[in-house]
DNA sequence: AGGTCAAGTAATCACTCGTTGACATGACTA
DNA sequence: TAGTCATGTCAACGAGTGATTACTTGACCT
């Protein structure tokens, strides 16, 4: 496995053994969730002892947490979120295309859905959803996401439920045509989505 | 948990024990995942001895396995499948409206999700979901699924990906509005995006 | 009643996992 | 060079798991 980069014995770094354990675990935790992964699969991919875990993240909790706080946002991660439904289409077509993300081999969102049993990590990928579905809203165009409009919002996590979905379908049942798709096979299928969710204010009912 | 009805002590009844453990383990597969399921806690849901389970399924994997087989299709357990998109989104609208599946407290297509490590599981899961996306395409009224046209079945999967998507980001997550939306919330936006993801024949491109 | 076999139980085995405390070792400083 | 502390290793424990075997109990048949 051996995630790290391949220079030297790397001797008594800490930091270095710190982010490379996070890379590992994150790894594992996305391929293989929280249960199948093991604190010893991890070390051995580091090549490092067991018991270093428990040093930098105290336990398997604090690893997951630690590799969930690692991983980059669903959207936008240097870039900015986008700020319309064209770019929101775009971007979506381009995160959920195949071959993004090939350093895990799957998409980050996946982590978010492993339980781990703990509530705050519930809470942590509560928040990130949610957060998600939001700035989607607010990308709309639709005013600056009204409170009682419950409805758009209703929309704009259907469309989190979509991103989610891809996600899952694909790595996890690896269903083709959707599995290979990309960016520009999903673009028009997405800006139409986009659009049948997110049409502009006017009324439409 | 006790999943089996409240009748007396049940004893000695072959095909009673056997449906109730398959129900108990049902849900829990469902609710906890393959990993987090344990043979013994199945077993105390039934009340019942936790080796009856190898007599009755032999292993682990044979109970996923025919708990699987018992799960009840995605779409159309026992009406049609929708033969318009206007049926399409309607069933699906009720398929993933809150308070559908209450037996489980999920929906039966996250057990689909949950890895088993089997490669016949995958298999199965596979299988499912790739019916369900040509179940869908040839429900939208596009001819009779053509061949060549990927174009139209990624769109489809892109509906299959939404339900499941839908289904994990409500039961995993618990995102509200979302979670807690009914059948007539989601009709109106799931016909819409049938309806851009499915539109007729005519050349949009 | 007695025989017979399925239905169910109790006990245990072998194994893996997360966790832990004691110990070794390398690097830096005085 | 001796001291010191972070860095890393080692060996083991205890809990929990799926699996397995020998045993007991009840229902049905003649």
């Amino acid at each position: 496995m051996e995630t790290s980069e391949a220079d030297g014995p790397r001797r008594r770094d800490a930091a270095a053994t710190r982010q490379a354990l996070l890379e590992a675990a994150s790894s594992r935790f996305t391929r293989l969730g929280y249960d199948r992964t093991t604190l010893r699969d991890v070390a051995a991919d580091v090549g490092v002892n067991l018991a270093l875990i428990k040093r930098y993240f105290d336990s398997k909790e604090g690893l997951f947490k630690a590799a969930l706080a690692s991983t980059p946002r669903f959207l936008g991660r240097d870039e900015k979120f986008p700020q319309d439904r064209e770019g929101l289409a775009e971007a979506l077509s381009h995160q959920l295309s195949a071959g993004a993300w090939p350093e895990f081999g799957e998409h980050p969102v996946l982590m978010l859905l492993r339980g781990s049993g703990d509530e705050r990590v519930d809470a942590l990928r509560h928040k990130a959803l949610d957060e998600f579905g939001r700035q989607i809203l607010e990308a709309s165009g639709g005013g600056p996401a009204g409170e009682d409009d419950d409805e758009r919002l209703l929309r704009a996590q259907l469309l989190v439920a979509l991103g989610v979905g891809v996600a899952v379908v694909r790595s996890a049942v690896g269903l083709r045509p959707l599995r290979d798709a990309t960016a520009g096979q999903l673009a028009a299928p997405l800006r139409e989505i986009v659009d049948a969710l997110l049409a502009p204010p006017a009324d439409e009912r």
